[in-house]
Parts: structure tokens; sequence; C-alpha cells
DNA sequence: GTTGAAAAGTGCTGCGA
DNA sequence: TCGCAGCACTTTTCAAC
């Protein structure tokens, strides 16, 4: 039988200290971090290792203004489906839609709830027509548009 | 009167192209993408600090696994105000409760549409009960619980 | 505006405690 | 398990095209 390398699985507080100024922003140096927290620059990297291991972080990714790149419109979705049964079916051809950014099989009136994001009016009115609708299993759909977006960040860790 | 850089400050191909790739993988060096776009090094850095400088660039993210945090109920909420006009007091308060990692000024049947991570059902409750009702002006809530989150992510360029 | 290479800074790997 | 030091790599800068 393989050994496998004996190793701490458990978060403590030190991970959650890392990870809570990495999501702030993902560029912040290990030497810096290992500055803030008083443990060499090492221990950072033995943690962050451990951390991808566990799957903890999924990866980094660049944030960019949606505005600023001519997408004007942010809504909402809620879309009622004919049966249940049909989600995955549905969810298969919607992931097909580059415009969704953001599905959930939610409890309440509708099955789905999504968020996407258009050029502008035109553009919403297409893919709500002419993507969405023609999804087999879709009855109906509510939309909601964003009209300020007052807050966007991530969970606060403990 | 001060003389300002002249500078090209229009998007263009190369500039959507690197954040594909840098949305996508923000860890990927800048050589690796030079090497990828058949351009040099400088030029990649050249790009990125006048995307920076524009705002099209907002930061870079840790994205972490909430679950895997011990983080295991998503939720949207749809808020009623009294009146509309007390959007923006409601707002003060609401960013106060770090549970709420999104929010929006929605048309439709709610004047607030927000997004929270809780731990558990117990944690949910106590948010709704405790935090949110008790902000001024908000007169009720309705609650949807994501179920299956089957679709996260930015939105494709071009 | 772009290139290519040199300089500065960061991340990674062993050895020692 | 942690810290330190050397090596490899990436980012940044800059003169030249």
């Amino acid at each position: 039988m393989p050994h496998r390398k004996a190793q701490n699985l458990e978060i403590d507080n030190l991970d959650i200290q890392i990870l809570s100024i990495l999501m702030k922003n993902a560029t912040t140096p290990y030497t810096e971090i290992a500055k803030e927290l008083i443990v060499s620059g090492g221990t950072i990297h033995v943690r962050m290792k451990k951390l991808e291991e566990m799957g903890v972080i999924k990866g980094a990714s660049l944030e960019v203004d949606p505005q600023k790149l001519g997408y004007d419109i942010t809504a909402f979705l809620g879309i009622y489906l004919e049966k249940g049964s049909q989600y995955q079916e549905a969810v298969t051809q919607l992931k097909k839609i580059p415009e969704i950014v953001e599905l959930h099989y939610t409890t309440g009136s509708w099955s789905i709830f999504a968020k996407i994001v258009c050029h502008d009016t035109n553009h919403l009115r297409e893919v709500l027509n002419e993507n969405i609708q023609s999804v087999s299993g879709i009855q109906r759909t509510e939309t909601f548009i964003s009209l300020e977006e007052s807050i966007k960040r991530q969970i606060t860790l403990e």
C-alpha cells in the first residue's frame, strides 16, 4: 500500500488571513503577506500549496469593468420550466449562451435563476427572444434589469 | 498648460485578446501571452498599463470555494422598500452586512435585489431577521435559495 | 508603437535548526 | 514544522527601430 505523505488538512487562522489578503488583491507578493502576518515567505508558499491541493483555491481571475468594454446591461432572469426534471438538459443548452454569466437552480417560483450581461437593450432582446426562448423545456421568463450595482465583493472570511 | 502624454485610449483587438486570456487565468505570465499572440513581452506590459489607467481592469482576485470554507448557503433576496427614495440610505446600511456579496437597484417588483452567502440555515435566518429586517425603509423580503450553481463565469469578450 | 535585452524583484527548492 | 539562502523565473525598464 503506497504511503501518502502525512499532511494537516485543516484550515487554521493563518490560512484564513492569507486568503483574506489575496481575495482583495491576488497580486500581493508572498513576501509582503509574510511580513504582515509575521511568518516567513516559505510558510506562505507551503500554506498556499496546501489550499490549492484541498481545492479551496479555484484560481485567480482578472476583474474587468463590463461597462468600459461596451457591456451596459446587467439583467436577472427568473425562468419557469415545464417540468423540474428538464433542468439538466436546459442547463446544457443554456451553457452555450455566452451572455449568461451565472445560473442557479433555486427554490421558489422559478426553477432557474440566471444573470446575464449584454451590450444594450437590442442585444438583450435578441438573447431573450432568439437564444433563451428556444431552449427546450423553458415555459416563460421574467426579466429584472439592474440599474445600479451598489455592492460587488467576495465573502468576508471569519 | 501642462502637456499630457499623447496616448491611444482605444481598445483594439490585441487588448481584447490579452484580457480574454487573463480573465480565464490571471496568473498567466506575460511572456506566455506574448508568445501566443506573437508580440513581445514589453507590448503586453504597455497594453496592461493602458487598460489599468483606463479603469478597464479593476483588479485581480483569488477565487475560493465558499463551501470548502464552511459557507454552504447561497441565497437571493428580493427586497421591497417603503419608498424608492430610501434606496441610498438602505444601501449604506446594507453595506455593513458582510454576508451580502452583491446588491442591485432593479426594475420590477422589488427595489433591491441582493445575493447573500451564509454558513447554514441558522446563519441565514439570523442575517434575515436580525440584520436585514432592521434596516430602515425595508418593508419585506422574498428569499430564494440556490440549490445548485451550474454556471459561474465572466463575460466572453467579442 | 513595438522590440529585445538588461536590471530589479518575486517565487521556488533544499538544507539546517 | 519553520526559517534562511541560492537559483530560476517573471516583471519592469529603456534605448533603438
